[in-house]
DNA sequence: TTGGGTGCAAAGGCTTTGCATGTGA
DNA sequence: TCACATGCAAAGCCTTTGCACCCAA
């Protein structure tokens, strides 16, 4: 995505933030895996089959600073790592993250977006005075799969 | 609650573990703090208030166990701490876990119930074949208080 | 009696940080 | 040039594990 590069080197520079090859090479690893949750070591190693020399370090500090521009999202499944993923934010205007649906049984992580929790946050918002401005939800089951499977 | 005891004696035995003066006091600990989020070591702390000869160990030990018989449910709030609270669970059969909305300002956490959040699960299951058993909603931003104050 | 439970300390494992060196602007 | 970025290694920090001792059943 050569468009998205020069949108992330604008926004770098926007911020005081120098262009680096690691940088670009690290964004480019994510947003040529849309919808996978990829942990740390796992864009390192990545990123090391095009560009060998890079620190784990970097990959931590680059994706802190990702996740702060609101480039990529976290997705903590409490298996001890961290994930993220390319966020779809700037794609749709005005949609929140998506959610997940994580199968309790072959660990698949499958997606959807629903207009009814909008709804439901805007219930929230007028019963607490509560402003929701993120989410995060998580539907642990059993996919179709293995349903099946399991018949 | 000597009645929530009895039956978490019971519950225990049931499962051939042993019934034990840690195990009571870290489950009474948290029996008598319903809707407060405890860290392992918050707990820790709480329990030793009274009983002084406890181990670390065992809190995270006897909190494994709480969570795999259901009595406990976890959060994280992804501050590098896992935090605990005693289920509702057992007292409204059939209702799942309720939900969090934290407050990016002041850091509350306000609690919810809403079976709207049911009706989505429905149709995902319907759209998807997904099953739902259970889920993890956590909604991010201004408390009342907060906003009132930043106006 | 006896096998599960506990306490202590050490080890694990992901993530962050310090510091000297490198590099984009 | 020079402040920010990087790599490496060490440190941090929450949590788990090993092991000898203890205690419910």
């Amino acid at each position: 995505m050569p468009d998205n590069q020069e949108q992330f080197k604008e926004l770098l520079k926007k911020n005081g933030l120098k262009v680096t090859t690691q940088r670009i090479a690290i964004l480019e690893v994510l947003s040529s895996r849309p919808g996978e949750h990829l942990t740390a070591e796992e864009i390192y190693d990545l990123v090391r089959e095009k560009y060998q020399d890079i620190g784990l370090a970097t990959v931590y500090r680059t994706i802190q600073m990702l996740s702060e521009l609101d480039l990529i999202d976290k997705l903590n499944l409490d298996d001890g790592y961290v994930r993220y993923e390319i966020s779809n934010k700037h794609h749709d205007e005005g949609c929140h993250h998506h959610h997940h649906l994580i199968c309790l049984d072959c660990g698949n992580i499958y997606t959807f977006q629903d207009d009814l929790l909008e709804t439901l946050e805007t219930r929230i918002g007028e019963a607490l005075g509560f402003e929701v401005k993120d989410h995060e939800v998580k539907l642990y089951g059993h996919c179709k799969n293995c349903r099946l499977q399991n018949i």
